[in-house]
DNA sequence: GTCTATATGGGGATAGAC
DNA sequence: GTCTATCCCCATATAGAC
């Protein structure tokens, strides 16, 4: 196992535990028994708890900019590529339920703690905006392509944070087909 | 200084600190400071901070219910009480830009921490919903007043979630201006 | 009812052997 | 590169004086 195998195992965890238990609950003994390391070696990989967050973040960055690049890929009409951001919701429903959306959760409590990096896991929405307002401005809708991409996260934002609460899977269904009708009309 | 009014300044204490900076971050130093006790004063009041933590969520679905009484004895029409709740999003904005929906972040941080507050947390999402559920009713939108009342619930929270994340104050306007269009369509 | 003092545990972080 | 042992701090919680 070389530096950088353990080092991205580590990320790994952190990621899946962050987003499971949140990133103040989740201690480096839990991270350290999942991965199955000692708690002393994790200093040689990172020098404090920030550095993992920090390596997190960069992670579901480079993730989530890999997932648009493929969307954006496919060669599909721009109300399709829309599309399949909304069904995130329906593909990911069952974590949602349990977990929330692992970028507005982090959000939130990154905001509550005034946390140096909020800001750099808010790029994950800027991400999103980005790419969503891109879709919007190839549908012809240059002129409120942010407002429409912002209204869109925010919405399913909304989803997420409620089914979360109520464990309702119905609700998501609903949601999603109302956001589809949404987008079929955005295009008309 | 009654016991009664010790405690319930612990508690509005509590309250306010579990909003602003979540409820694992506070810790009962920080409300014993805020409230000007020590904290060994503090298991007279509460056995344990999940006690505390009960009592919050009391206050919040007390007030609440105040709240969505005193709107429904106003003697406006359906839609007006409806846009009430919509509303809150512009009287609050300046805190939610800071620390988000109080309801939508206490329930997701109890939802990860698996804590067996979370379903009461969640009544105050059930409060509202039931409330606005209500409204619709009595607009004549029976057979899918709980779906309404989901609906609006689940994009005010976005809008906070991304208000939050983003510290956007015309989003917040643009968002609520499109709500209240919606409803006023629902009206038609 | 409120205080000070303290017990106990777990957190992040470091030192140094191997 | 990984380990064990340890430090320090702060958390919740308790005991007992006043």
């Amino acid at each position: 196992m070389t530096a950088a195998d353990t080092r991205r195992e580590i990320v790994d965890v952190a990621d899946r535990l962050f987003y499971e238990r949140g990133f103040e609950a989740t201690s480096f003994a839990h991270i350290a028994a999942a991965v199955g390391v000692s708690r002393g070696n994790f200093y040689y990989h990172f020098k404090s708890k920030d550095d993992i967050l920090a390596a997190v973040i960069e992670l579901r960055l480079a993730r989530t900019h890999a997932m648009l690049a493929a969307w954006a890929a496919d060669g599909g009409k721009p109300q399709d590529r829309i599309r399949s951001f909304i069904h995130i919701l329906l593909a990911n429903r069952a974590k949602i339920m349990l977990h929330g959306c692992p970028v507005g959760t982090l959000c939130n409590e990154l905001s509550k703690l005034d946390h140096a990096a909020k800001d750099d896991a808010a790029r994950l929405f800027l991400l999103f905006r980005d790419w969503l307002a891109g879709q919007f401005r190839d549908l012809g809708r240059g002129a409120d392509a942010d407002a429409l991409a912002l209204h869109l996260l925010a919405r399913s934002q909304g989803v997420a944070t409620l089914a979360t609460a109520l464990r309702d899977e119905d609700f998501i269904h609903r949601e999603v087909a109302d956001m589809d009708a949404w987008l079929t009309a955005q295009c008309a």
